[in-house]
DNA sequence: CGGGCAACCTGAACGGTGTTCAGGTTAGGG
DNA sequence: CCCTAACCTGAACACCGTTCAGGTTGCCCG
């Protein structure tokens, strides 16, 4: 029976989150699919695509309403469900930050910053910066603390990894710095 | 003729920079040492350990001298020169950062920030969670420009890359909302 | 000077990887 | 009923990290 490029895509996010990203290899998806590796070929033109439309889909997949009122409770809401989207699945945030900054897809949670950014009194040559900061440090607290703990469970190496969570401290650091920005206004 | 250690390293960082990470392989760093890929387990247990090797190397070769008296200008030495070091090298953010996300090396700029942000009057348990945001937000920056730039040279994508660098700008913004948690003391 | 030991390396093999390609099958609409 | 498009096969290509038994080399010590 022949398969669509949702069925793939769908086995594709269940592989790598139940094996991880060593295992989300074509010939294991094929098998997993009961098809040939080639057969894949049909769907998607390379690994890399498979692996741009699964960064999407995970994303897609942690999608939350929005409900905060004022501009700092906005990033935070944006940024959280982020960095859940990204934990949910193993190896997540490798995949979608490697797909991100290869421009590839999940460009979404960027451009949503910008939109919040720029309807906030944040002046507009830093929109840009900003947002980019912020996935910044979203990737880069959420591939640690990913990866560190993987590397835990393969007895890699030992590390505490208690101290790994915080991460709302931090995002509240940039938005601090962000909040001295913007023209003093009320609301928050 | 016998190599050491030490010039399979050098070797490694030559292949890595010239020909990038995807070309950094077993098999041609052998080649280029005039040996089968098997001898250079002699020196490294394995790729892994190569890298991390590596990724120390890339930031040891990247140090350069602390004239800053004050925190926040200590900070951002510290940063640039991280992030200089990565780029200094083909695909150095990624393996930096993910050599330092697996607990396996490249572990001295954490700790040089911890100090510093100690020696200030940054509250004790805000320590390892700010140092650990400014590396995120260094090691997603620089990761983003590297990858950035090869995807465009490699015609995988098309995309502005003009906006890329303000990285002092975006640091600021940490720096900025780590200022206003130091208890209110003179100097800067 | 000669033996021995450690460092260093060979060469082949194992079980994987992404990707290509000519050709085969199957289902559905005109 | 045929034809077209979607989907797939099976083999091959050129690689990959890693292991292992065994060979070579250079230097130190007696």
């Amino acid at each position: 029976m022949a398969h669509h490029r949702s069925d793939v895509l769908a086995h594709a996010v269940a592989l790598l989150d139940t094996h991880g990203l060593a295992a989300l290899t074509m010939r294991r998806l094929g098998a997993e699919l009961d098809v040939q590796p080639s057969a894949i070929y049909h769907h998607f033109a390379s690994k890399q695509a498979l692996l741009a439309a699964v960064a999407d889909e995970i994303l897609a997949r942690g999608a939350r309403p929005r409900e905060a009122a004022e501009w700092p409770d906005r990033l935070r809401e944006v940024c959280s469900e982020l960095r859940l989207a990204m934990l949910a699945v193993t190896d997540g945030a490798d995949v979608v930050a490697t797909v991100w900054a290869f421009g590839l897809g999940a460009a979404a949670p960027v451009a949503e910053l910008e939109k919040v950014l720029a309807d906030a009194d944040v002046p507009a040559e830093l929109v840009p910066v900003a947002s980019r900061a912020l996935v910044h440090y979203v990737f880069g607290h959420a591939f640690e603390e990913q990866t560190a703990r993987q590397a835990v469970s393969l007895g890699a190496v030992e590390r505490s990894l208690e101290s790994l969570p915080d991460f709302d401290l931090g995002l509240d650091l940039v938005i601090d710095g962000l909040r001295a920005r913007v023209s003093p206004r009320p609301g928050v």
